[in-house]
DNA sequence: CCTGGCACTCCATGGTCCTCAGTGCTAATT
DNA sequence: AATTAGCACTGAGGACCATGGAGTGCCAGG
């Protein structure tokens, strides 16, 4: 039914809609690219083209456009990832080293992916699911209260308050810390519930009611807000291409956290690239936007994903590219730290 | 030179423009505001304004329009801060409760100033400068690596890594640990340099190699990156007032946080709203783009800043009274913390 | 000093015409 | 059977023009 002409056809379309934002003829396709054919057979191959669906016109006598269906033939069967130049390789790794904690890490990646693309970049925070606790630390702050830092192997610092105690003795807090980093240093975050369940017991019961309160509020950060954290950059680079004049939905989706850590969280394929074009995102508001998105992460084991949102009408590959790149550093600084 | 009446004139003028966007004439505004003058004394009225560059005509035979200058008078004559309702006094309440660490008592902070005054919000985390150390923490990472933790009587907590000491040994670590707090624990930061200055002739000379690079990790720490945490939200209001199109210059403006930080900062009279209107703002992007930001902190000792970025044509008492309730609150939220 | 009246200006709106890129179809060619 | 040249047709977009109306400035009278 698709014969190799029809595809390269349906790829040239793409590629000339993607550098030019016009609906494209058939004799600029037979001037700009190599097909070997004249115009005519062009349209009808467009015709049939049409007729599947990957493509359309926007009015009578206009040229053609892709449609999502035809960006996803393109992505899955027309196009490879296209790798960085030197240059860019290069300016990944200059603008990366140098970051002294993870904040400064996830804020780069984010600037550097945004100013590779030309486009939104979404970089999540390292998931705690996957990775260890490296230290707990309890610190009694003046009066009753109590501060909890707990240190994960991804560099990943977690702090929290821990309030309402009556006044603490602070011999008690240090045993506490003993205890708790003798019950839980080392060991994944999901396995913390189990490791701490009889630890109440061991205390001496005059005590036992700051315990309990320290191991609540230690269990809730880990259970809770895993992976809510987000950072994004490159929004004006939404102002640059004409968005459907739908700009502001897309605005509004962004800066919905949870919408995007959702539609990161729905590639298919772990650690691999994954591409949503237009209609595929279940959200509303993106229905008119593509997202690019990998898993990254130390090893073989995903931390977390960053991502890429702009117009359906992108460079796939150069993005895909882009992504994977970035993706792949942010996996090796992190192993380093 | 400007009597009452043209007084009048110009704050029914901004008013009516700020509702409106559209140029407000003579007639309409003898209609809607209870001046007692004819259509035609208005004009002479507008006339004046005009001859003194307090509004402007875009083009013949079309209202008037306010001038930065306008808007200038106009809030600094012509208006009051306009109090909360008590609804959006509740909200701000149960919007900020229930906070349980500093990242997300600013990440509400900025979304709820964002909600209140349908424009971009601005908040910057408190500063290191004016706040003094509760504890300073020092964990042995595994291996060669020295995780320190230096937490203030804010809420702030920096993290850093000190790496490439050769093997340190814990105990090594415990007592530098015991001797930096006792050295500035409850000090000024900006007092830390000099507590800090003889320790390392204190510290055994074997171990003086560990002492110096913690310190020297310590100051920078401090010294550097101050206040460049900033947080935004919002940016999706930006598309529905139409911004002049310099949409694109506003959003990317808005990504320097470095030209934000200054923005935020050249703000005069310290504890106070601080208005800047268009031309008035240094920073290109932002020439038709007005900022209203005020100081927050504790007690009243100011530790940041925080704002809303809107269009010149904004509804300057509305978005006075925000930023003030806001800052407010969110300085009880962290006296409590 | 205010106001009604009036001539004037200029933008916005909407209609008409024309151009032109691009199409689909048919008939001829390979 | 596939390709191509030729041709009539279509619709968007731009140029042009006329018109209506909001708003002005100014003048003369209260």
């Amino acid at each position: 039914m698709l014969d190799e002409r029809k595809l390269a056809v349906l790829r040239a379309v793409v590629e000339d809609f993607v550098n030019t934002n016009e609906p494209v003829g058939s004799r600029a396709l037979a001037d700009r690219h190599p097909l070997g054919v004249s115009p005519a057979t062009i349209r009808n191959d467009m015709v049939a083209l049409e007729e599947d669906g990957y493509i359309t016109q926007p009015h009578t006598s206009a040229g053609r456009v892709p449609t999502d269906k035809g960006y996803r033939l393109f992505v899955d069967r027309l196009s490879s990832v296209k790798p960085l130049s030197v240059a860019e390789r290069r300016a990944i790794e200059s603008f990366l080293t140098g970051a002294v904690d993870l904040d400064e890490i996830v804020a780069r990646t984010v600037r550097l992916l945004a100013q590779l693309t030309r486009q939104v970049a979404i970089v999540q925070y390292p998931s705690l699911t996957r990775s260890s606790v490296q230290h707990v630390e309890l610190v009694p702050l003046g009066g009753q209260r109590i501060m909890m830092v707990v240190i994960t192997n991804t560099g990943r610092v977690e702090q929290r308050v821990i309030d309402g105690l009556g006044d603490v003795d602070p011999g008690v807090v240090g045993d506490l810390r003993e205890m708790l980093n003798r019950a839980i240093a080392g060991r994944h975050l999901a396995d913390v519930p189990d490791a701490v369940e009889d630890l109440p017991a061991q205390v001496d019961p005059e005590h036992r009611r700051v315990a309990v309160a320290v191991l609540s509020v230690l269990l809730e950060s880990l259970v809770e807000r895993h992976e809510e954290k987000i950072v994004l950059a490159g929004t004006a680079n939404l102002a640059a291409v004409d968005f459907a004049a739908s700009l502001r939905e897309v605005l509004e989706a962004l800066e919905e956290n949870m919408v995007l850590i959702r539609l990161l969280g729905e590639a298919k394929d772990p650690s691999m690239l994954t591409v949503r074009i237009g209609e595929e995102n279940l959200h509303e508001g993106l229905r008119t936007a593509s997202i690019v998105s990998a898993d990254y992460g130390v090893g073989n084991q995903s931390l977390a994903k960053i991502g890429v949102v702009g117009p359906t009408r992108m460079d796939y590959p150069g993005t895909m590219g882009a992504v994977r790149a970035v993706a792949r550093y942010v996996g090796q600084i992190l192993a380093g730290q």
